[in-house]
DNA sequence: TTAAAAACAGACCGTTCGGTCTTTAAACAG
DNA sequence: CTGTTTAAAGACCGAACGGTCTGTTTTTAA
């Protein structure tokens, strides 16, 4: 069974995933970590050796929150295409209902950690780079089944898709409005759907 | 002529701009404003009341600096698709020659702001306003010449090659690399072409 | 040239920061 | 139930934070 420290670890971790993907992680001090939490000082160092060990930890949460929701959107989709859609449309209601509070954590946490923070810069790319071989991959499948041109360069496609559904969420969150969003994801799709051999 | 003072103020703004826009506004202290403008405390609030000010007033100038490149690439431009390319362009070499030193300010002030700052976010919004009416004047004026197709919706179009381009940005900045921008490019000027009535 | 004004330096202030440590309370294993 | 381990509280620390203020130097206009 579970021990209770370990509960209230995760427990901080989630709180603190959500803290630093809304006000960063300079933006964040212990104190508001207390605050949503419910702890004190001591509370929390018990836990974590310091605010870093804590944020690096926050991260890996937040990644693992998106990876489940990747995982799932594609589920029961079988082309390609669906695939693509489905995934670039998780932030659809990004600001009433986004997978974590705060918006997209790999985009957050690149922006403020590229000048700053190696650290947890090392932790986004990687981050990054796994969701770009996510997509890569559906790509690479729906062009060996035939569903997809068979000229793409997946490599490519992958960072133009994930750039602009990342851009939108940049431009939906500061106006506080997910329709910049759901017109990006508008024209997003129909790029998605080019990639196909035949227009159905 | 111009007063010392004055000039001071403006060598004090854009340096900030470079730092707030490399280390963000939480992340740049006053003691490494002082660093970088090699000015004391006292030299420095003397221009501007607090880090607010500052901070707004290196905002507006790092937009300042940006429009201006804005409009410089569209100059010598005469059809709407080359003035597109032209101003996406702009963060090509995003990581050896960026427009200014830690890439788009648009992008890194509206991810810090938009949960923790609302006369940070404003002004970003402002200006975001500002550059999708750019976009959007080269659309309708491509539209009206017969260049572009008629059933555009150049407030959307316009919507969706900003949030492609920040993204890039974003992208290429976390990996320290600009072959991520200007493969996004590559797909983004194939996209706007795809704007043409005709294709040549 | 000189007096007023502006610019800047640098000591100083209260507050908050991240982090430590000792003490107390709760959870757990025997 | 009890002894031991673990979790959490909360006082405490030095450093850094944003900001003020007074004194000194440099510009500036008369």
């Amino acid at each position: 069974m579970l021990k209770k420290g370990d509960k209230t670890r995760e427990f901080i971790i989630m709180k603190a995933a959500e803290l630093f993907n809304q006000q960063g992680y300079f933006g964040s001090s212990i104190s508001d970590i207390m605050q949503v939490t419910g702890l004190r000082k001591g509370g929390i160092y018990n836990h974590f050796k310091n605010k870093d060990e804590l944020a690096l930890a926050a991260f890996d949460y937040a990644v693992q929150v998106l990876s489940n929701r990747y995982a799932e959107a594609i589920k029961g989709k079988t082309s390609a295409v669906d695939q693509l859609i489905s995934v670039v449309s998780i932030y659809e209601d990004v600001i009433e209902n986004p997978p974590l509070t705060g918006g997209c954590p790999l985009l957050n946490t690149a922006i403020e950690s590229d000048d700053t923070h190696p650290a947890l810069r090392e932790k986004a790319q990687e981050a990054m780079s796994q969701f770009l071989r996510f997509i890569q991959l559906i790509i690479k499948k729906g062009m060996r089944n035939g569903e997809l041109k068979a000229d793409l360069h997946p490599e490519s496609v992958a960072i133009f898709i994930i750039s602009a559904m990342e851009g939108a969420v940049m431009t939906s969150k500061l106006y506080h409005d997910s329709a910049f969003m759901k017109q990006a994801l508008y024209h997003l799709s129909g790029y998605i759907k080019c990639l196909r051999l035949k227009v159905d």
